[in-house]
Formats: C-alpha cells, sequence, structure tokens
RNA sequence: GCCCCCAUCGUCUAGCGGCCUAGGACACUGGCCUUUCAAGCCAGAGGCAGGGGUUCGAAUCCCCUUGGGGGCGCCA
C-alpha cells in the first residue's frame, strides 16, 4: 500500500513550490490508491503558528488535494501534529534508543556560550542539567562509509558519511530537529513514498543513516527540482507573490492553478497542455517530471488559467465565481447574483470571453450587476460630452423602446438601423451606446450585452445616460 | 571551503547516435476577423553554454570549463 505525505511547516502561507509538491504526491498517492497524509512539522516553536497551519490546510482544499489522514481528519497513525507527537513522548523514546545503540550522545555546552560544546556523553547529565546548562542529543554519523540511494528522479545517488558530519537531532528545548522528527514520523507513519523539494537532498544521507541505525526499511525518494523566479534565484516575494492564497485572491482558478503547475516540469503531449488535474490522474507517471528546476512564469499562468476560465462549464464557473466574492468579501453581489441565476449565467458566460482570471470577470461584468455603474472619464471626455450625445441617445432611446426583438439578431438590426441615421460615425455611434448601458468602453460584444440586459435594463440606461448628458452640457 | 544536483529558443518543453533544415506551447512581431477589448485563426522572428574527445555520423555518449541551484543550523 502506498503511503505519502505532505509535511509543512506553519510559518506562512502555502508557497506554489510547496503547492506543486502536495501535487505530486497526491497525484501519485490517487494513481496507486494509496493513503495522502498531512503531517505539520511545528517543531520550529518561534514561527510556527496555528494561524499559518489553517491557511495551509484552507489553500490545500481549495486546490482539491484532499488528505487521507490529517491533524483535522485524525487517523490510524496519529497525532498529525509533531509538536502533539513531542509530547506523548515519541521522539525522546527514539533518541534514547539510538544512545542505548551508542548511535548518539548526550552534548553538554557552556553555561554562558551556548554554542560551545564541554562534552559529550552516553549518560544521561543529570548535574549539568539541574546547573542550568544547554543538552542536546546528537547523531553519530558512522566513519568511512558510503551512502547510497536510489532517488527515484535523479538515479544512483552517493554520499561519503565523512563529509556529512554529526548532527543534533533533539534540542536543548526539548524538541526533534527535523532531519530526525521526519525519519521517525515517516516510519511510524510508514511512509513509502517521498516526493520533496530538491532542497532536501543533501539531507537525505543523513536521514538515511538514521533509518539503517534503527534498521528501518528506507523509504523511496524522489527529490523534485525548485521554482525559481525570472533571474534564477529562488523564487520569493521578490519576483512576485508566490502565495496560494494570492493567486486565489488575484482571481485564478484552482483548476487554472493545479494545470499550470503539473505544467510546469511536466513532459506533455502537444496540444494537451490544457486539462483538468482529476483527469491525468490515471495517465499520470512519474517519468513525466522534468529534473530541472523551473522558472515561475505569471503570464503562461494568466494564459492557462485564461483557458479554463473560457472552456469549463457555465455552471461550474458560476459556482467558482460565487465562491471568490464569498472568499474576496464581496457578499452584498452574491446576494445580487443568487436572485436572478438565468441572468447571472448569461452575463458571465459572454464576460469570460474577455478576461482571464475571475478578478477581470469581476471587473468586467459588475456593471451588468449593478445599474449604479460608473462611467469611465475616458467615455464622458471622448463621447457623452460631444454634441452627438443627446441626439444619439434621444434616437437609441426611442428605437429601443419600440424593439420588441431582444435577441442578439434583433439588437444588431436596431444598432446597424441607428448608426445608417448618420448621427455620428458607425464607431461612435456603438461606442456611445457601449459606454451608456455599461459605462465602460471596454465590454463584451455589444448586440449580446443589449440582448443579455434586456429591454428593462437598457431603457433604464439609456434614460439615465442622457439625463448625465444633459446635466453636462 | 567541502559535498550534491542541473544545463535545447526569453520561459516551459519534444529529442534518448542518423527521422533535426532541431518540433510544440507561453510571451513577442505582423496579418486576418471586427462596434471596443479580448478570444480565435494564419504567418514570422528566436535555441542545442563553451572546449575537448568517442564515432562513418552527436542536441543526444564521455571528460573538462563555465554558469545556475541546493546542502553543510539547537530552520524546516
Amino acid at each position: 500500500m502506498v503511503r505519502t505525505r505532505f509535511a509543512p511547516s506553519p510559518t506562512g502561507y502555502l508557497h506554489v513550490g510547496g503547492a506543486r509538491t502536495a501535487l505530486f504526491n497526491w497525484l501519485f498517492t490517487r494513481k496507486e490508491g494509496g493513503k495522502f497524509i498531512l503531517r505539520i512539522e511545528d517543531t520550529d516553536l518561534e514561527r510556527s503558528t496555528k494561524e499559518y497551519e489553517k491557511l495551509i490546510m484552507d489553500a490545500l482544499r481549495w486546490l482539491g488535494l484532499e488528505w487521507d489522514e490529517g491533524p483535522d481528519i485524525g487517523g490510524e497513525k496519529g497525532p498529525y501534529r509533531q509538536s502533539e507527537r513531542k509530547k506523548q513522548g515519541i521522539y525522546d523514546e527514539y533518541a534514547r534508543k539510538l544512545i542505548e545503540m551508542k548511535r548518539a550522545v548526550y552534548v553538554v555546552y557552556d553555561k554562558q556560550d551556548s554554542s560551545k560544546e564541554l562534552f559529550e556523553s552516553l549518560e544521561y547529565p543529570e548535574e549539568y542539567a539541574q546547573k542550568g546548562h544547554d543538552i542536546t542529543v546528537k547523531f553519530k554519523m558512522p566513519k568511512g562509509e558510503r551512502i547510497v540511494f536510489h532517488d527515484l528522479l535523479k538515479g544512483q545517488m552517493s554520499f561519503m558519511s565523512d563529509d556529512l558530519g554529526d548532527f543534533i537531532i533533539m534540542k536543548s528545548n526539548g524538541f526533534p530537529t527535523y532531519n530526525f522528527a521526519v525519519v521517525v514520523d515517516d516510519h511510524l507513519m510508514e511512509i513509502t513514498h517521498i516526493f520533496r523539494g530538491e532542497d532536501h537532498l543533501s539531507n537525505t544521507p543523513k536521514q538515511i543513516s538514521i533509518y539503517k541505525a534503527f534498521g528501518w526499511e528506507v523509504p523511496q525518494f524522489m527529490h523534485i527540482p525548485l521554482i525559481l523566479g525570472k533571474d534564477r534565484s529562488p523564487l520569493s516575494k521578490r519576483h512576485g507573490a508566490t502565495s496560494v492564497d494570492h493567486f486565489r485572491t488575484e482571481g485564478y482558478l484552482p483548476d487554472g492553478l493545479l494545470n499550470y503547475l503539473a505544467l510546469l516540469g511536466w513532459k506533455v503531449e502537444e496540444g494537451k497542455e490544457i486539462f483538468r488535474i482529476s483527469e491525468r490522474i490515471e495517465s499520470f507517471s512519474l517519468s513525466d517530471i522534468s529534473n530541472k528546476s523551473v522558472i515561475f512564469d505569471y503570464e503562461k499562468l494568466e494564459w492557462v488559467n485564461g483557458k479554463h476560465l473560457r472552456s469549463m462549464e457555465i455552471e461550474r464557473l458560476c459556482f467558482e465565481f460565487r465562491r471568490y466574492l464569498d472568499f474576496i468579501g464581496m457578499i452584498e453581489l452574491t446576494e445580487l447574483l443568487d436572485r436572478d441565476k438565468l441572468y447571472t449565467m448569461e452575463v458571465l458566460d459572454i464576460c469570460r470571453e474577455k478576461v482571464n482570471t475571475m478578478k477581470q470577470l469581476l471587473d468586467i461584468s459588475l456593471p451588468f450587476f449593478n445599474d449604479e455603474y460608473e462611467y469611465e472619464e475616458k467615455y464622458i471626455e471622448g463621447y457623452l460630452k460631444k454634441d452627438f450625445a443627446i441626439p444619439l441617445l434621444q434616437e437609441a432611446i426611442d428605437m429601443f423602446d419600440k424593439n420588441e426583438d431582444w435577441t442578439v439578431e434583433g439588437c444588431e438590426r436596431v444598432m446597424r438601423e441607428l448608426a445608417s441615421k448618420n448621427i455620428a460615425s458607425k464607431k461612435k455611434t456603438f461606442q456611445l451606446i457601449r459606454g451608456a448601458i455599461l459605462g465602460k468602453l471596454v465590454t463584451p460584444g455589444l448586440f449580446i450585452s443589449l440582448s443579455v440586459l434586456g429591454k428593462g435594463r437598457v431603457l433604464r440606461r439609456l434614460s439615465k445616460t442622457m439625463d448625465l448628458a444633459k446635466s453636462l452640457s
């Protein structure tokens, strides 16, 4: 049975790199029919917070990367928070075992200068502890040993133990260090495959030494290349936002983000770069993952997202849009959308042709939902204040008032007839009406917009604009 | 300093000794469409890091150099 895990430390938001790691773990596990485990590595007391833990879990859930065992849902191998496991004495127990096996020692530090090691001991230095000396436990690396392992991506790896050196496994505050806690937990949780960032590659031989010391079976490793920024330095805030939450507030879809993350360093057949991740579980293969670090391309992400936005079933888009508004706290608008679901659907359907993200979708669709839309300055100056504005609007009101055919074709007929009256050029005529009914000069197609808005709204808006035009002259 | 990983258009990649005159996608440029802006369609520009080998033949195999990244924490 395949068992994998994603083990973030709650010291910040979920980073796109972390999301990508989680994605590969999840994908592999779902394909193999195994269990995907979420473990919270909160051994860094200073920086870990419950808030970040919640944010990370929310972000993973939003992406749809559901876990089978974890701190919130429990499971047989829990607890799933390292702080809780520490409380149960799990790490103490295994550290003690290593000391008994003479594979680890206590280290006593100078009281004044805690960076200075006084001595090592196999016995617990009780009296020094009483006197307030810092005491850690250090793992002793074997001497002159070649540590080899097979990385699923890198192939055969080989390190000399002497290059690595001894390292601390229990801190003086009683908490385990990362390299120790992962091994103990991965073993106890019966993890079979570890997919993680390449930054852990050099730590792996240390961890393998611990597995070997205990005589535990070593899991399979696969170290995934890191995501870099445009200048090839590690992706960070300098390059732009990196947290999943940011992309969520920017209006990216889970499908879009996931698709892009998969595409990053993933071999895809020509013409098949747009897909829903759930449709790719079956065909997922570890050998599709490239072994080269990759640069995060915000533009391609937006393109991928736009593809999803435009091609997904409209019902799902409505659902995602609503969820998005909830997320960014636009509750009033949500209520408005729910009032006329059919209208909402029609509006979003014509608006999505123009945009790539839901933030942009909100921008362009807002005037459809809100009769109190604002007029762009450019529209007022360039069209509404012109001489042709009032006569043209008057004519439009008359014609649309008489119009009974509100299909797209019907609206087109009216518009073309209006233009043929030569009150203004065709372009000016169309733009004046466009701005009159939506306040903007960039909108979905004019005929379809008129059709979707319908007679009531169009007439209301035309006369509202007429009032404004008159007040301006 | 020591150890490790990586190297094809600006970016993500195809390529695994002859199908390569190096293919696709994003971005870019031009065109078409057109009521705006997009989308869409068509076309174009753009790359095997460098040097040695191996071979009849190298983007592909080997070595070196260079460049980028990671690790060597009482961070994870």
